[in-house]
RNA sequence: GGGCGUUUAGCUCAGUUGGUUUAGAGCAUCUGCUUUACACGCAGAGGGUCGGGGGUUCAAGUCCCUCAACGCCCA
């Protein structure tokens, strides 16, 4: 074994040997443990939030397959319908060839070429990172199963009138030429402009009303000027009649509250076709929308001689105009929320089209009921409260995209019925198939009814929601879906809430009539060092396949498990990896120490023969377990305290403290030592096996390959991914009193450790050390064990004594119980050892003041509680007892 | 504008239901160490009164109010 532990060699070999012992696939009969992996983008490359996610699913999977349930990590990936039909679309465009060129059924072959050929990355990715998903199951959202599954939900939607077509005000990105769902549209804060623009009156072109507005070139959908009822310098005009300007059109002026007198000049232009709240208006006055622009967003015929202009051209131009024609009024700046599409950037067209939607409210109504009894939680719970404000206002979610890479809405127009050509007024069947809808439409319209399909994709997040149970076979009755449904947690991050999650809770209401899980576990997000959002933009990502390359998968795991606190973003670095590295390192070695002397001086434990170290580390091993056992379990999930449990017993009490302690009785030669000598070298081998056994599985979620490793150099068979998590209760842990006597001595090592660090005493030179007990029952129970003292550091002549004399030119400390001295004749600085003893002196009293105080507090010890008042006096009585030995101990020095 | 989060040692962060010591850890800093597992190491040390103000309580970093700064989400 090499002194430095290098990842690079294992980690591949084990992860090979883990997916042919099919150790990732449910095993046995116990209780079923599920989780779903959020579906990575096909076009996605791991970056740290994904590491984060998956490692975290990774703890528990690992955890709960060691706890013996029978544990599914269900992967896969998402066919990100925008994201994806945009990388081949840039890819195309690299050959100059656009996908109109190709057509729809070439391009979405080309799409699959492409899923083919890279859509692999991401999965290999999770495999370095040690993910033990159950690649036998991988899905992608456009497999034909979960095809299946997206049109038997299409189906059961529209038959219960949940789904329905409408022609409604959407969100339409221009560039990538489809409507998009209110979440994914972002608001940017742009400086803009509010332009006031004068309109005349139509039966006295000398008289104006001023509108304001951002958007002049949206104008020509006008259908009306509002302004508010109770605003005097208007009422008189309600009614009238203007002309809009550069057109022949006269509209009414007509009273409405979102006309807002303290804004601009308290009248509005009324544009239905192309804003939110006009559109409000317009239906409240029965106005009929008109639209003014393209679906490329360049003017229509409506506006004239500017048709044909893109819009932002179109506005310098029409600005222009009506400044020459003298019917600018006036220009103000203005900060204005510009919403853009969270794809492509570009500035979101409110539009008036024909679209899917589907009806919220009785499908969040039981949603938000699942939250609210805590069937399902979210962890942090503060998210529930995100989720509820959301799905709450029971907004209709608008599922149709017109993209050509995704599923195709399984509904057909029978266009026979109008004149052979697809009209709005067209009628439409839903069916499972084209069989399906042929034979609907049969039934319907005759045997000549002619079909064609709707062209409209159906959103990504459509597909997504079904994934906790089209993943596992559903419609069909299977096996899996029996066991594994409904799946335990959901770990994700909190900007996907609506996206995903509250989308999954509904549709497994909906569809299985369970909730799809009973924990969601919520995440920080990764930030760079400086607290920004990693991005590609800023170039400021730390790449996790680079960190593991560097530090190894497991230590690239376990540094962000330590940093995973709840709910909590992360600021990471890559020295962050550091951490973990160094503690693999620490642990490999060890191992690497002790296996020499492992292979043949493994024996029971005999418990006469357990010195107090051993109990001590048993009791402490039996601890961690406990502390990360309830760590780990949802819906506690704190991964942090779990990890740093495990960093503490590893680091410090095992290797630090136990290990430095047995070293010399371990490393004992077995050719020239003492019978006696080999008896305890033998205990002493078997209790270091045996808390290494259950350490490296404690271990095994964090940080897999290493223990794995470690498991097979320590001469066990079995694979440590299959074996067992150990439970508390282990044979020869100490008791309390020998945990007190333990850390008793501890603490007078400390102390010495510190009197021999004032003197700069190099740690190779002995010091003699006196250890005077305050009575002789304390001096009988530390005496068998003073070893522990002499094996942590050099010392020279040990003396236990009851009220023993402290000898000349000897540096003195205080453990509770007693005194330390060391003789220090030719070192000792009586000045020092003056200020040093003056100090601990002023702390002591300090504290000692603050407990009398306490006490003397009379509705203190009157309305605490006994065990807390005794807890105080207790204290105080053995700082008194501090304070007099200090002095003493300064008066000694003259 | 609304909601949420954060503010504790030079830096990054713990501190679960208010009551274990004089508020902890890692990194950094300083001192001393090639002690036969590990310098990705060992042994020490210094350093904060817990963002400001007010309140509740016998007792507050921990609960309440308020102000401020930073961040996120929504409008």
């Amino acid at each position: 074994m090499d002194s430095r532990y290098s990842p690079q060699d294992i980690e591949e070999k084990w992860y090979k040997t883990w997916e042919d012992a099919g150790a990732f696939k449910p095993q046995g009969t116990g209780k079923p443990f599920t989780i779903v992996i959020p579906p990575p983008n096909v076009t996605g490359a791991l970056h740290m939030g994904h590491a984060l996610n998956n490692t975290l699913q990774d703890v528990l999977t690992r955890f709960k397959r060691l706890q013996g349930y029978r544990t599914l990590w269900q992967p896969g990936t998402d066919h990100a319908g925008i994201a994806t039909q945009s990388v081949v679309e840039k890819q195309l465009a690299k050959e100059g060839v656009k996908r109109q060129d190709l057509g729809r059924e070439k391009f979405v072959e080309k799409v699959w070429e492409w899923k083919q050929e890279y859509g692999g990355r991401i999965v290999n990715q999770l495999m370095r990172l040690g993910s033990s998903c159950d690649w036998s199951r991988l899905r992608f959202t456009m497999d034909e199963g979960l095809s299946k599954a997206v049109r038997e939900v299409f189906v059961r939607l529209h038959q219960d009138g949940l789904i329905y077509r409408g022609t409604r005000l959407i969100n339409w990105c221009p560039k990538l030429q489809t409507a998009l769902a209110d979440e994914e549209v972002e608001s940017k804060e742009t400086k803009g402009h509010f332009w006031s623009i004068k309109y005349p009156l139509a039966d006295n072109p000398e008289e104006f009303i001023v509108v304001s507005t951002t958007r002049p070139e949206t104008m020509f959908g006008d259908v009306a000027v509002a302004v508010n009822a109770e605003d005097e310098r208007y009422k008189h005009l309600i009614g009238k009649q203007v002309k809009l300007p550069g057109t022949d059109r006269t509209i009414p002026i007509i009273a409405d509250e979102h006309a807002d007198p303290t804004k601009g000049t308290g009248a509005v232009k009324i544009t239905p076709a192309h804003d939110f709240n006009d559109y409000e208006v317009g239906k409240r006055h029965n106005l009929k929308p008109i639209i003014a622009m393209n679906l490329d967003a360049t003017l229509n015929h409506q506006a004239g001689k500017y048709a044909g202009m893109p819009r932002f051209e179109a506005r310098k131009a029409i600005l222009a105009d009506l400044e020459a024609a003298g019917l600018l009024a006036a220009v103000e700046d203005r900060v204005i929320q510009l919403p853009t599409c969270y794809r492509s950037g570009d500035v979101v067209e409110p539009y008036l089209l024909d679209q899917w939607f589907v009806y919220m409210k009785p499908l969040a109504v039981p949603a938000l009921e699942a939250v609210e009894s805590g069937r399902t939680r979210f962890v942090p719970a503060r998210y529930a409260k995100i989720y509820r404000d959301w799905l709450e206002p029971f907004k209709d979610w608008c599922i149709s995209r017109q993209l050509w890479w995704g599923h195709q809405i399984p509904a057909w127009y029978v266009v026979s019925e109008t004149d052979g050509k697809r009209r709005q007024d067209t009628p439409f069947v839903v069916a499972r198939s084209v069989e399906e809808a042929q034979a609907e439409a049969t039934s319907k319209y005759g045997a000549h009814a002619v079909l064609v399909q709707e062209e409209d994709v159906l959103d990504t997040w459509f597909s997504s929601a079904l994934w906790p149970f089209s993943t596992l076979g559903w419609p069909g009755k299977t096996p899996e879906l029996e066991t594994h449904y409904p799946t335990d947690v959901l770990v994700t991050d909190r900007g996907i809430i609506y996206f995903w999650v509250a989308r999954m809770v509904f549709s497994g209401i909906k569809f299985l009539e369970k909730e799809p899980f009973h924990t969601v576990y919520i995440h920080g997000t990764i930030l760079d060092e400086k607290g920004q959002r990693m991005s590609k933009s800023k170039g400021n990502g730390i790449d996790p396949i680079e960190m593991i390359g560097k530090y190894g998968a497991d230590a690239v795991r376990f540094a962000l498990m330590i940093l995973t606190t709840e709910g909590q973003d992360i600021k990471l670095s890559p020295v962050k990896f550091e951490t973990g590295r160094n503690f693999a390192n620490k642990l490999w070695n060890a191992v690497r120490f002790v296996l020499p002397h492992l292979q043949d001086n493994r024996e029971p434990l005999r418990m006469g023969e357990l010195h107090l170290a051993d109990r001590w580390i048993l009791a402490r091993l039996d601890e961690t377990i406990k502390t990360v056992t309830e760590s780990l379990e949802p819906p506690t999930l704190r991964f942090s305290e779990a990890a740093q449990a495990l960093y503490r017993f590893t680091w410090d009490d095992f290797c630090s403290s136990y290990l430095e302690i047995r070293k010399r009785v371990i490393t004992a030669d077995d050719a020239t030592a003492t019978l006696e000598a080999l008896a305890a070298k033998k205990q002493a081998v078997s209790v270091f096996a045996t808390v290494l056994e259950k350490l490296i599985t404690l271990l095994h979620p964090f940080m897999p390959f290493i223990t794995e490793e470690i498991r097979q150099a320590i001469g066990l068979q079995d694979l440590l991914i299959t074996s067992s998590w150990p439970t508390a209760g282990t044979p020869g842990a100490g008791n309390a009193e020998e945990m007190a006597t333990m850390e008793l001595l501890l603490k007078i090592v400390d102390i010495t450790r510190a009197i021999r660090g004032d003197y700069t005493i190099p740690p190779a030179q002995a010091t003699d050390l006196i250890i005077s007990c305050d009575n002789a029952d304390l001096r009988e129970r530390l005496k068998p064990h003073a070893d522990v003292v002499s094996s942590l550091e050099k010392v020279g002549a040990l003396k236990l004594e009851v009220n023993g004399s402290k000898p000349a030119f000897s540096a003195a400390g205080l453990f509770p119980g007693g005194h330390i001295y060391i003789p220090l004749e030719g070192i000792l600085d009586p000045v020092q050892e003056k200020v040093r003893l003056t100090k601990e002196l002023g702390k002591a009293e300090g504290f000692m003041a603050t407990q009398e105080k306490k006490l003397q507090n009379e509705s203190f010890v009157k309305s605490a509680p006994a065990d807390v008042v005794e807890g105080e006096r207790t204290k105080l009585q053995s700082q008194k007892e501090r304070v007099e030995k200090l002095k003493v101990a300064l008066a000694d020095l003259g």
